[in-house]
RNA sequence: GGGAGCAUAGCUCAGCUGGGAGAGCACCUGCCUUACAAGCAGGGGGUCACAGGUUCGAGCCCUGUUGUUCCCACCA
C-alpha cells in the first residue's frame, strides 16, 4: 500500500491483484468432497462484442456471490466462456467482407468459417481480457466456448438423442425469414416495432355475381400469392356468395371464396385475402382449406420470376418436393423487384384498374429481425423444429414445485406466460457460421440419416456419397446445453456429479425466453433435472435520463473507461447498490464517484491504522482489557456480519452494501476513529496497545466483509496489515459470534453518543467554534456511563472538563438534555435566557406529544391485546425514557426561570 | 387485446416477513481538528400519486382511479 499519496490510486492497484491472484491460481475451483459446492455458469458474452455495462452488472453479481460462497468455505466454481453467436457474427464478418467487395459466395464455405475462427480468436479474447479489469474471480482453467469440441459433441449428442425420440422434425413450416440476414429465426428472435403504414382496400371481383368484394390489406404485393378469400360462415353479408370464387386482380386468375373462422365479421369489410407461402394465419387457413401454397418472395426479398420457376421444376422433377413445398409463382412484370418496389408497383396498377378503393393510415407493429432490424417476412420453408409441448411441461413443473426459484418471484410470471404458450422451436438457420446440423443425405436415393458423425455409405441404397444438411443450428441451442456442456456431459464426469445441478443463474430479464427457458427444458430433458436453483434476475442499466442504452442513441456507458477513471472497485459497488432485483437502474457518474468516495475512505482509515500501527506488534486477537467503545464497535461489527450474510442469502445485495457502507463510513470512522484517538496518542502504553489490536482487528473485519463487492482495495490493504494467510479471497467470512455480543455496553455507549450530537447541535446553533472550549457539567442518574463519556465529549464536543454530579445549579448556562442527562454549557457571554426557555419548552413539547402517542398506543386495549410483546416492550421503554426526558427538561426550565 | 413494473426529499433511488420515513447528489451554516476538503460537525426539506377498504396500527396488504415504462399477442 503507497504510504504517501492521501488518495486512492485504482490504478497502481487494480492490474497488479489480479495477476497476482491470476499466478496463485486462486480462482481454481476443485471436486473437493470434503467441501460443499456452490456454482455458477457464467452467461457466456457474444464474441461479436466489447464488454458494456449490462456484462459488467451481471458479472459483478455473479462475482459478489461468488467470492462470498469462496470465503465461506464452499468449492466455488464460477464457469466462464463466450458464444459463438452465429448470426451476429455472422452478420458482422459479412459486414467486413463486404468492405473488401467479398461476399460469402465469393469465398465458399471453408474460407468464411477460417474468417470466423480467426476472428473468434481476436475478439473473443478481446472481451475475456475486458472481464479482468472487472475482477471476476472465474476459473479461467475452465473457460469454455459454445462452438469448442466439448460443447459441439454436446450438440450432436441432444440433436440425435431429440430426433431419435421424435422430439426434433423437419418440414415445410411458417417460419420468420429475414430477407437481410437471408436465414430463417425463431419466434423469441422477432421483435415488433411501432411502424406507420397504410391499409389498402382493394376490390376483387366476383366471378360468379360480379359484384366487387372489398379486401384491406397492408401487404398489397402479398396479393400475387393469394389463393383464396375468406369469409365467415355466420356472415350474413356474404351468404350468397358460399362456394363462388373471385378473379384475383393483375393475375386474372380465379381463386376461391371459402369459409373459416379467421374471418371476422367484425373487422373491416369481414373478407379477407388468404396467401398461405407469406402469412402465419393463412398458412394455417390454408392448411385447413387444402389450398395451394404459392411463394411469390426470394428468400432475398425480391418478386420470384422465371429463374425461380425454373428451379422449382427442376427440383420437382427429380422428386424433391416435400410436403407443403410452395408452388412458385413468376410474377411476371414484377419479377426481379424487390418486395418494396412490388408494393409501388401494384398499388399503381391496381389505381389504374379502379380497383383501389382506398388507402388508409394506420400505425401497426411490424416483426423485424432482433439482429438487423430488417422487417420479416413470414415465408414458408423447409427448416428443423423442435416439437416444445413434450418438453414444456416438466419444464414448467419444475418451477411451479420450486425446484428452481426466480429472484424476484415476480419474473416466474414472465417464465410462464412464455412456456404456456409455447410454439414448436425453429432450429436450422441458413448461417454457415455455427453448430451443423448432423443430418446426412444420399446423394443417391436421398435417405437422410441423422448421426453424430457422417455415416460411410447410405443404409438404404449403399452409396457411399451422403451429403451433410448445408443448415446450421439457432445460436441458442447450443447455450441450451451450456451447464451441463460445459462441465463435459455426455460423459459422466465428477464435475457434474459435483456441481450439477449449479446454485444460481445470474442474468437479466430481457432474456428469459431466450435462455434461461431453453436451459430449463433442455437440462430437465438430457439430465434429468434443473439447470439451476435459483435464477438472480436484474434489470437493464439505463442511461442518466432513463432511456435504454442503444449504438444508434450513441449513450452507451464504456465501463472500461469508468473503470479507468474510478476503478472496478467503485464501478462495482454502484453496481451492487441502489438497486433492487430485477428493478432497471440508471447510470449515474455521480454516484460512481461517491462509490470512489467510499473506497478511498477506507484507503485513508486504514491509512490512520496504519501508521499508528508502525512499529508495534500487533497481534491479530483481540486484547482483554476491553473497553465500553471497544465493546460498542465490536458488538456492532457482529450484528453487521450476522446481517450481511442474511442479505447476501437472500440476494439483498443492495441492502448488505448499504450497511457495510454505513457501519464503516458512520460507525468505524467517524465514532470509533475518532474515540480512540486519545487512547492512541496518550500515555497509557496498554491503552494504546489495546487500541491497535482493536483497530486491526475491526479493520481486518470490515475488509473481508466488503471483500465480495470491492475485491481489489481490500486485498491491497488486506495485504499491508497483519494477517496470517495468502490472500483475503480465501479467507473465511465473518461470521457472528455469541463471544462478542455486549447490548449493555452498546446502549451505554449509545447514551453518550446521542449526547455529544445533542451537544455539537447545540454549539451549532449558536456558532460556537470547535476551538472555544468549555467546562460541561453533566446532571446524571447514570455516572457511570458518563465517566466513560467524559473523555470523548473532550475530544469530540469540545469539553476542556467534565464534572459529572446528580445536579447542578448553574446560572446563565446552555441547558443541553437528553433522555439520560442534562448538560450545562456555562457561556454567560452566549446564552440568551428568553431564547434558551424558548427553546427547551419546544422540546419539552415535542417530547410530551411522543409520549402522548405512546401512552395513547399502551392505553388502547386492542393494541395490547394483539401487538406482538416485542413491539409492545419497546414502545414501553419508549415512554419510559420519554417521561425521564420531560422531568429533565422540566427541572431546567424551573431552574432557569 | 392480455400481463407486469414503477409513482417516496429539488434530482436519482433504497425501504427485508405491516410496529415512529432513509441514502447519495444538490442546498444552507460552521470548520484546513496531525487518516481523508474525494473530508469533518450540524441544518433545512416528504399529506410516501389519488380515493376507498382490511387492521390496535398501512409507504408496505386488498379494491378502484390517474400517470408512466416495459413485455407478450396472428389483428387482415
Amino acid at each position: 500500500m503507497a504510504e504517501l499519496n492521501k488518495s486512492y490510486d485504482p490504478q497502481q492497484v487494480e492490474d497488479r491483484i489480479y495477476r497476482f491472484w491470476m499466478d496463485n491460481n486462486y480462482f481454481h475451483a476443485v471436486v473437493d468432497p470434503e467441501k460443499k459446492p456452490y456454482s455458477i455458469v457464467m452467461p457466456p458474452p457474444n464474441i461479436t462484442g466489447q464488454l458494456h455495462i449490462g456484462h459488467a452488472l451481471d458479472n459483478t453479481l455473479q462475482d459478489i456471490l461468488i467470492r462470498f460462497r469462496r470465503m465461506q468455505g464452499y468449492s466455488a466454481l464460477w464457469l466462464p466462456g463466450t458464444d459463438h453467436a452465429s448470426i451476429a457474427t455472422e452478420a458482422k464478418i459479412v459486414e467486413a467482407m463486404r468492405k473488401e467487395g467479398l461476399t460469402k459466395d465469393d469465398l465458399g464455405r471453408e474460407k468464411f468459417l477460417e474468417r470466423a475462427w480467426a476472428w473468434k480468436k481476436e475478439y473473443g479474447d478481446r472481451i475475456t481480457k475486458q472481464f479482468w479489469k472487472l475482477g471476476v474471480s472465474c476459473d479461467w482453467e475452465r473457460e469454455r466456448f459454445t462452438m469448442d469440441e466439448g460443447c459441439s459433441n454436446a450438440v450432436k449428442e441432444v440433436f440425435v438423442k431429440l430426433y431419435n425420440e421424435g422430439l426434433i422434425y423437419r418440414g415445410n413450416r411458417m417460419v420468420n425469414w429475414c430477407p437481410h440476414c437471408c436465414t430463417s429465426i425463431s419466434d423469441a428472435e422477432v421483435e415488433y416495432e411501432q411502424q406507420n403504414g397504410h391499409f389498402w382496400h382493394i376490390l376483387y371481383p366476383v366471378k360468379e355475381t360480379g359484384e366487387m368484394l372489398e379486401i384491406a390489406t397492408t401487404r398489397p404485393e402479398t396479393m400475387l400469392g393469394d389463393t383464396a378469400v375468406a369469409i365467415n360462415v355466420e356472415d350474413e353479408r356474404y351468404k350468397h356468395l358460399h362456394g363462388c370464387h373471385v378473379i384475383l386482380p393483375l393475375l386474372n386468375k380465379e381463386i376461391p371464396i371459402v369459409c373459416d373462422e379467421h374471418a371476422d365479421m367484425e373487422k373491416g369489410t369481414g373478407v379477407v385475402k388468404i396467401t398461405p407461402a407469406h402469412d402465419p394465419n393463412d398458412f394455417e387457413v390454408g392448411q385447413r382449406h387444402d389450398l395451394p401454397i404459392v411463394r411469390c418472395f426470394t428468400y432475398d426479398g425480391h418478386m420470384t420470376g422465371a429463374d425461380d420457376v425454373k428451379a422449382y421444376e427442376e427440383l420437382k422433377a427429380q422428386g424433391g418436393l416435400a410436403e407443403n413445398e410452395p408452388e412458385v409463382l413468376d410474377c411476371g412484370k414484377y419479377a426481379g423487384m424487390t418486395t418494396d418496389e412490388a408494393r409501388k408497383a401494384i398499388v399503381a396498377d391496381l389505381t389504374d384498374l379502379g380497383l383501389l378503393k382506398e388507402i388508409e393510415d394506420l400505425s401497426h407493429d411490424v416483426g423485424t429481425c432482433y439482429r438487423c432490424h430488417t422487417t420479416i417476412e413470414p415465408m414458408v420453408s423447409k427448416q428443423w423444429f423442435v416439437k416444445m409441448a413434450p418438453l414444456a411441461k416438466p419444464a414448467i413443473e419444475c418451477v411451479r414445485d420450486g425446484r428452481t426459484k426466480f429472484i424476484p418471484k415476480r419474473s416466474e410470471k414472465i417464465y410462464f406466460n412464455w412456456m404456456e404458450n409455447i410454439k414448436d422451436w425453429c432450429i436450422s438457420r441458413q448461417l454457415w457460421w455455427g453448430h451443423r446440423i448432423p443430418a446426412y443425405y444420399c446423394d443417391e436415393c436421398g435417405e437422410m440419416v441423422v448421426a453424430k458423425s457422417a455415416p460411410e455409405k447410405c443404409p438404404k441404397c449403399g452409396c457411399t456419397h451422403m451429403t451433410q444438411d448445408e443448415d446450421t443450428l439457432d445460436t441458442w441451442f447450443s447455450s441450451a446445453l451450456w451447464p451441463f456442456s460445459t462441465m463435459g456431459w455426455p460423459e459422466e464426469t465428477e464435475e457434474l456429479k459435483y456441481f450439477y445441478p449449479t446454485n444460481t443463474l445470474v442474468t437479466g430479464y430481457d432474456i428469459i425466453f431466450f435462455w434461461v427457458a431453453r436451459m430449463i427444458f433442455s437440462g430437465m430433458h438430457n439430465m434429468g433435472d434443473v439447470p439451476f436453483r435459483t435464477v438472480f434476475i436484474h434489470g437493464l442499466i439505463r442511461d442518466s435520463q432513463g432511456r435504454k442504452m442503444s449504438k444508434s442513441l450513441g449513450n452507451g456507458v464504456d465501463p472500461i473507461e469508468v473503470i479507468e477513471r474510478y476503478g472496478a472497485d467503485a464501478l462495482r459497488f454502484f453496481l451492487a447498490t441502489g438497486n433492487s432485483p430485477g428493478n432497471d437502474m440508471r447510470f449515474s457518474e455521480e454516484r460512481v464517484e461517491s462509490c470512489r468516495n467510499f473506497a478511498n475512505k477506507l484507503y485513508n482509515a486504514s491509512r490512520f491504522v496504519l501508521m499508528n500501527i508502525e512499529g508495534h506488534e500487533v497481534s491479530l486477537e483481540l486484547p482483554d482489557n476491553l473497553r465500553i467503545e471497544d465493546k460498542w464497535i465490536l458488538s456492532t461489527l457482529n450484528t453487521l456480519c450476522r446481517d450481511v450474510t442474511e442479505n447476501l442469502d437472500k440476494f439483498e445485495l443492495g441492502i448488505a452494501v448499504q450497511k457495510l457502507y454505513d457501519f464503516i463510513w458512520d460507525c468505524f470512522c467517524d465514532w470509533y476513529i475518532e474515540l480512540k484517538k486519545s487512547a492512541l496518542y496518550g500515555d497509557d502504553k496498554s491503552a494504546a496497545d489495546s487500541a491497535r489490536q482493536v483497530l486491526v482487528y475491526v479493520l481486518d473485519k470490515i475488509l473481508k466483509l466488503l471483500h465480495p463487492f470491492m475485491p481489489f482495495i481490500t486485498e491491497e490493504i488486506w495485504q499491508s496489515i497483519p494477517h496470517e494467510g495468502e490472500t483475503i479471497m480465501l479467507e473465511k467470512y465473518p461470521e457472528f459470534t455469541d463471544a462478542l455480543v455486549f447490548d449493555d455496553e452498546a446502549a451505554q455507549m449509545q447514551k453518550i453518543m446521542t449526547a455529544i450530537t445533542a451537544i455539537r447541535t447545540r454549539r451549532n446553533e449558536m456558532n460556537v467554534p470547535p476551538s472555544k472550549k468549555a467546562k460541561y457539567f453533566i446532571a446524571t442518574k447514570d455516572a457511570d456511563t458518563f465517566a466513560h463519556g467524559a473523555e470523548f465529549m473532550k475530544k469530540l464536543a469540545s469539553a476542556n472538563e467534565v464534572e459529572i454530579g446528580e445536579d447542578f445549579d448553574i446560572e446563565g448556562a446552555v441547558t443541553v438534555v437528553t433522555a439520560d442527562a442534562k448538560i450545562y454549557i456555562p457561556m454567560n457571554e452566549l446564552v440568551d435566557k428568553e431564547a434558551e426557555l424558548k427553546r427547551l419548552n419546544k422540546e419539552l413539547e415535542q417530547t410530551k406529544k411522543m409520549l402522548k402517542q405512546d401512552e395513547g398506543k399502551l392505553n388502547n386495549p386492542g393494541f395490547m391485546g394483539k401487538a406482538p410483546a416485542a413491539v409492545i416492550e419497546k414502545i414501553k421503554n419508549q415512554a419510559q425514557r420519554e417521561r425521564e426526558k420531560i422531568k429533565l427538561i422540566e427541572a431546567a426550565i424551573a431552574q432557569l426561570g
